[in-house]
DNA sequence: TTTCTTGCAAAGAGTTTGCAGCTTC
DNA sequence: GAAGCTGCAAACTCTTTGCAAGAAA
């Protein structure tokens, strides 16, 4: 059985980039962390925990080249800092972002919802769509709920 | 005939802000260029133009505040700058942005494509949706053409 | 007058880069 | 052994803040 991990590996030799210690350490916490939006600080500090040489910088690098092989998605929610989101396996779209105006948290639907907009878009702007980003701001399920209370 | 500066003037007097000569600098260089997604830096380039006294700050400060009365929204497209866009009058939703990853040129829509999309994410995730951000990344209608002939 | 606002310069936050040394293949 | 990678520190970019002087109501 091969893991996520071991197909991650296989495009970074691919691509004839070298999987070193800190590279996987950080892959590792990304994997580990799938539901979070981890900034590269986050990231830093839990690599850190386990390998507690590795430089803040190796972790931009990294991120940076996991970027460019679309093993993860930038993104930024308008707080001033990147955040990291592994691309969901097979899917052939980025997914979506609910981000709750109240506790901060960010929720992902997995579902494309945007396939009927795509469709318009691109033949009404002649626009050839190649990825796109979207979310929500509002409140999150879980402080409606404690509101009502 | 009340102008569109007349009514953001109003705005801000009835929050009880000054209308400072330059805050009105830089309400107007965003209504001339309506069309454009300037960043803080561009617009202070543009105010300064008229205004040479301006400083960075206040050109900061400016759109911290009209972005706070919602008559800009703080944009970002993933380039390390915020952007600030002026809010259409009278529409109810932000409008959504295409971004050619050729020529960088950012295009808007102003149709609101998303009413579908919203009820769907508002019943099955639970979810009050306030605001939303919208952006395809892809080819535009020119590069298009320029790439066919 | 009193409060708000400005410009400047300095500080801050996040990210990138140069470089010498070390690792991977 | 050559090419690639790392950690560190310094540099950079964008943005925010402190403060004394100035302007608006």
């Amino acid at each position: 059985m091969e893991s996520r991990l071991d197909r991650i590996k296989k495009q970074l030799h691919s691509q004839s980039y070298k999987l070193t210690p800190q590279r996987e350490a950080t892959v590792r916490v990304l994997l580990e962390h799938e539901e979070d939006h981890l900034s590269a600080e986050d990231v830093y500090l839990l690599v850190k925990e386990k390998s507690p040489e590795i430089g803040l910088a190796t972790v931009y690098r990294t991120l940076e080249l996991l970027t460019e092989l679309k093993v993860v998605d930038k993104i930024n929610f308008g707080d001033g800092v990147s955040r990291y989101d592994l691309r969901t396996e097979g899917a052939e779209h980025f997914h979506h972002h609910l981000v709750c105006l109240e506790c901060g948290a960010v929720d992902e639907i997995q579902e494309d919802l945007l396939g009927d907009v795509e469709k318009i878009v691109e033949e009404r702007w002649n626009f050839k769509i190649k990825d796109h980003r979207l979310t929500f701001h509002g409140i999150c399920h879980r402080c409606h709920e404690k509101a009502e209370s």
